[in-house]
RNA sequence: GGGCCGGUAGAUCAGCGGUAGAUCGCCUGCUUUGCAAGCAGGAGGCCUCGGGUUCAAAUCCCGACCGGUCCA
């Protein structure tokens, strides 16, 4: 399946003398110096031939490792640092999970350059595709490191391509890690990734892939000539070299373990045992299975416990199936715990707060799965214990450490779960006690509404009310396909030409008019050459105004940008060609700067106040007021906002500078990092930074005050949480703010004015007023329950042709006859007459429960001129003369 | 962003068309001089909100809000 053959023909395999051969196996090609070699090297075609046989003489670390690589290649590549994992410079995806994602789309776009050209650098990256097989395989886990070194060929610009890629990869291998060159295999695997494709290489040594080497220069092209996994590409104008070195497989395979865990992880691994009592397993036994395991593509379980159960049963290992099964468990508990604290180190590095949604939603995932581990093997330390041993081992590469943020979120997340545990437990019971057993359908449930897992529901029923329940096997794909859904068509956009249009309020920003010409026209849609009216962006809504055409004003009603041009929408058709001038409606548009400039000033202040941790996650300017939404984990004490009202005013007294600068994406990000993208990502080369002195900086389009002072002003008028982890600040400026302080004032006037009293005096007398309104609804609801009771307890007797009847006469209120009504319903009575004098005349209810009412009702009315209505349970007479007992029987009987 | 579940007394929940319930907690009295004690009595509800259906809605339908949860 190779992309074309050929092309992976490599002058540096022949000198070295390699030879191409084809795998006897899967029939990829593949590059060896072993002349006796006939597989590919790849599981399953090989198996892992490195555990308890590690072909490098020495055992590294992963600071070790990652050291010697970095070493290797800063004599010819630029070193970066790595990316928050966080990509907070796309929208496409949740998480880093490659070392290329640092480079899309931008980069690879060719809109901006590298941060070094060549580059290399280790990027941790979080994959939560395979959580559930943490432990289980030997192999998987959640977070690693991938080492790159990348260059990016661009027309014009030639840095290196496919030899010297090569050539790099196998020095590094054979050099700087000493590994025997016959090991090594280069496996032609085409990869596809992104919208982008190319020819590339697994780099394979004793069955484990430890390095990528992808030579991306296609894109995605549905009339391409190229088809990689089902889809086309064809060339395009960079070539990037993309590599990926997998970190802890190199650690791996110099250690030669039984487990990657036991490699990567031994501190953490120790620190379990050590503090949960349970004995260290056999590494035979755990090497058999991993090695079981790496031949099975997709893992089965099961077939790995039967397939290694023989053997260690024969050396004494296991006693029986069960206690196989037991050890694995423990062993799949320890490694979970291990592997996801360092994970949750990493995202904690960078903020991500715990929820329900997104990112955080995968943070919550890693605690609860190692919080159900930590109580599975016994382990009696904390995950913040673990955190911080990860971090003592990772510093090199895990920078920031919030500690206090770490031990919130966790705290906060513990308390979460075990809340979750206890609704858990009684939910369970609840159901079990209604219905002797818990159904599939109930599993299900419990899971997706309750997040119980079938696991757990058993062992409550088990330990509560000692009793077994089954669990079907085919649990979790009931659970997928409950959340297959239909894909949902994109909505289509309305096509402009490509015209540019000059954005005059950039340039000055206080610009009220402006001459135009009019480049495009559909009759109340125009594209002019130049503008001063701010379109809609950024959080920022249109200015409004109007234009001057042929004398006459005609209204703007809003602009918005379509690629490079900005579309206005007019009130009446202008023409292609007219000549315009603008009027920017400058009120409003001061009133969305000063909201503008006051949103990055809360921001900047938030952050003081609350925490590193906050980031904007939403924004909406407006004319009357603002909000900005923000990560935190709880809506702030009213103390709180006080403080943060307080800090914006000193702020704003202090009059701090607010300046806009266009600087190169590279050098931005190195100096402000990537807190520039808070407001969103740009596309141009270039970065508009806004920065408030001392404050806050952010990448921003859109139109600012030049000093804080011209806000006057801010009050912070409502926060709420809108989502689990965000709080959204409602928020007045300027003369904005003053309106509202201004309502207030009139508000409050007016109440004092309703309840005749004074400011200070107001809380008391709407107390009094509140208690004394509930009194009189107490009292009045119990009159009429006295009136109903009574009036049930004086109903007669009323015999009608054998029937247990019932009639009731008096003056009723509507809510009272109400009350009644449904009171004889619940007496179930054969018949009942309710009679509601209503002076001359009255009206009749009939209630029955077994007798046609409304039959009784028609015959009643034909005697006495009556209307009816109603149903034949409830039927009503009204208008009807003073009906009574006995006439009523002397009718019907 | 989507699916599912829920919102009733201070707490935990039942009721699922006919005058709002249980348990714990609270208050009063009695019994009992020690630990989550016993007995009797009592207070405490805009049944989240807004529409609709119905003679009648906590209950059925629609919508909003809030909470939980699973999945992207």
């Amino acid at each position: 399946m190779s992309v074309t053959t050929g092309e992976l023909d490599l002058e540096f395999f022949k000198e070295s003398g390699f030879q191409k051969k084809s795998c006897i196996s899967c029939g990829h090609y593949f590059w060896t110096l072993d002349s006796d070699r006939k597989t590919c090297g790849d599981p399953p075609c090989d198996s892992y031939s490195f555990i308890g046989n590690s072909p490098v003489n020495k055992q590294y670390s992963l600071n070790e490792v990652r050291s010697l690589f970095l070493d290797f290649f800063r004599e010819n590549h630029k070193i970066i640092g790595p990316y928050p994992v966080v990509p907070r410079w796309r929208d496409d995806v949740l998480l880093v999970n490659a070392s290329i994602y640092n480079f899309q789309p931008h980069v690879t776009s060719g809109r901006v350059a590298p941060p070094g050209n060549p580059l290399a650098m280790s990027q941790p990256s979080v994959r939560m595709l395979d959580t559930d097989l943490v432990g289980e395989t030997g192999r998987h886990l959640t977070s690693f490191e991938m080492m790159c070194h990348d260059s990016f060929n661009y027309k014009d610009k030639f840095v290196y391509w496919k030899e010297e890629t090569t050539q790099y990869c196998h020095r590094f291998l054979t050099e700087s890690m000493g590994i025997d060159p016959q090991l090594i295999s280069y496996k032609e695997k085409p990869w596809s990734g992104g919208g982008n494709g190319g020819n590339a290489f697994e780099v394979l040594i004793g069955g484990l892939e430890v390095a990528t080497l992808v030579f991306m220069d296609m894109s995605i092209d549905p009339e391409g000539p190229v088809e990689i996994d089902g889809n086309r590409y064809s060339k395009m104008d960079m070539m990037i070299v993309d590599t990926g070195y997998g970190l802890e497989r190199l650690v791996w395979l110099s250690n030669g373990t039984a487990t990657v865990y036991q490699a990567v992880l031994p501190y953490a691994i120790d620190h379990i045992v050590r503090n949960s009592g349970i004995t260290q397993w056999d590494p035979e036994s755990l090497a058999l299975l991993s090695r079981h395991s790496a031949e099975m593509e997709p893992f089965d379980r099961e077939a790995v416990l039967d397939r290694s159960l023989p053997e260690l049963t024969k050396k004494g290992l296991v006693e029986s199936r069960d206690d196989l099964e037991r050890q694995f468990d423990t062993a799949k508990a320890v490694y979970t715990i291990a592997d996801h604290t360092k994970t949750l180190l990493i995202l904690f590095s960078d903020y991500v707060i715990p929820s329900n949604v997104k990112v955080g939603y995968l943070a919550r995932l890693l605690i609860r799965r190692a919080l159900r581990a930590k109580a599975e093997c016994g382990y009696t330390g904390s995950l913040w214990e673990l955190i911080k041993l990860h971090h003592e081992h990772l510093k090199d590469i895990i920078k920031n450490f919030p500690e206090s943020f770490i031990l919130e979120a966790l705290d906060e997340e513990e308390k979460k779960y075990s809340e979750l545990e206890q609704k858990g437990e009684s939910l369970v019971l609840r159901i079990y006690d209604r219905k002797g057993t818990l159904s599939t359908e109930d599993l299900v449930t419990l899971y997706d509404s309750s997040g119980i897992i079938p696991e757990t529901a058993a062992r409550i029923v088990k330990e509560k009310r000692n009793a077994k329940i089954s669990i079907p096997g085919d649990f979790n794909s009931l659970i997928t396909s409950l959340h297959e859904k239909p894909e949902v068509a994109k909505k289509k956009k309305e096509k402009y030409p490509d015209i540019f249009t000059r954005p005059l309020y950039y340039d000055d920003t206080g610009i009220r008019e402006f001459n135009a010409i009019v480049l495009h026209s559909n009759g109340k849609e125009i594209i002019p050459n130049q503008t001063a009216f701010y379109p809609e962006g950024g959080g920022q809504p249109t200015d409004l105004g109007y234009f001057t055409y042929k004398g006459k004003k005609v209204e703007m009603q809003g602009a918005t940008r379509y690629g490079r041009s900005i579309v206005h929408k007019v009130e009446t058709e202008i023409p292609e060609h007219s000549r315009i001038i603008g009027h920017v409606d400058y009120f409003r548009r001061r009133r969305l700067m000063v909201h503008h400039s006051s949103t990055h000033l809360l921001l900047g202040v938030l952050r003081e106040i609350l925490g590193e941790h906050v980031w904007q996650s939403g924004v909406q300017k407006g004319v009357d007021r603002s909000r900005i939404d923000i990560t935190h984990f709880r809506k702030p004490s009213d103390e709180e906002i006080r403080q943060i009202e307080r800090k914006c005013l000193e702020y704003i007294t202090q009059g701090r500078a607010i300046a806009v600068r266009n600087i190169e994406w590279n050098k931005a990000i190195a100096k402000y990092g990537f807190r520039l993208f808070e407001g969103g990502v740009p596309d141009g080369n270039t970065i508009r930074v806004v920065e408030i002195d001392g404050v806050d900086a952010e990448g921003c389009g859109g139109t600012h005050l030049k000093n804080t002072s011209e806000i006057g002003f801010l009050k912070i008028l409502k926060v709420e949480t809108i989502q689990e982890g965000i709080q959204r600040f409602t928020f007045a400026a300027g003369d904005a703010a003053l309106d509202y302080v201004q309502d207030i004032y009139a508000n409050e006037q007016f109440v004092e004015g309703a309840l005749s009293t004074v400011q200070d005096k107001v809380r008391e007398s709407l107390g009094k007023l509140i208690s004394e309104n509930l009194e009189m609804k107490k009292e009045k609801e119990k009159h009429l329950k006295d009136m109903i009771d009574s009036a049930i307890a004086g109903a007669q007797r009323l015999d009608i042709s054998g029937s247990d009847s019932i009639f009731i006469s008096g003056s009723f209120s509507d809510e009272g006859l109400k009350g009644i009504v449904s009171a004889v319903f619940s007496l179930r009575k054969d018949l009942a007459f309710i009679v509601n004098i209503k002076g001359e005349f009255s009206d009749l209810m009939i209630i029955s429960t077994k007798a046609d009412a409304k039959a009784i009702a028609e015959k009643l009315a034909a005697k006495t001129g009556a209307n009816v209505q109603g149903s034949n349970r409830h039927a009503q007479l009204s208008g009807a003369f003073r009906l009574d007992k006995s006439l009523i029987r002397a009718i019907l009987d």
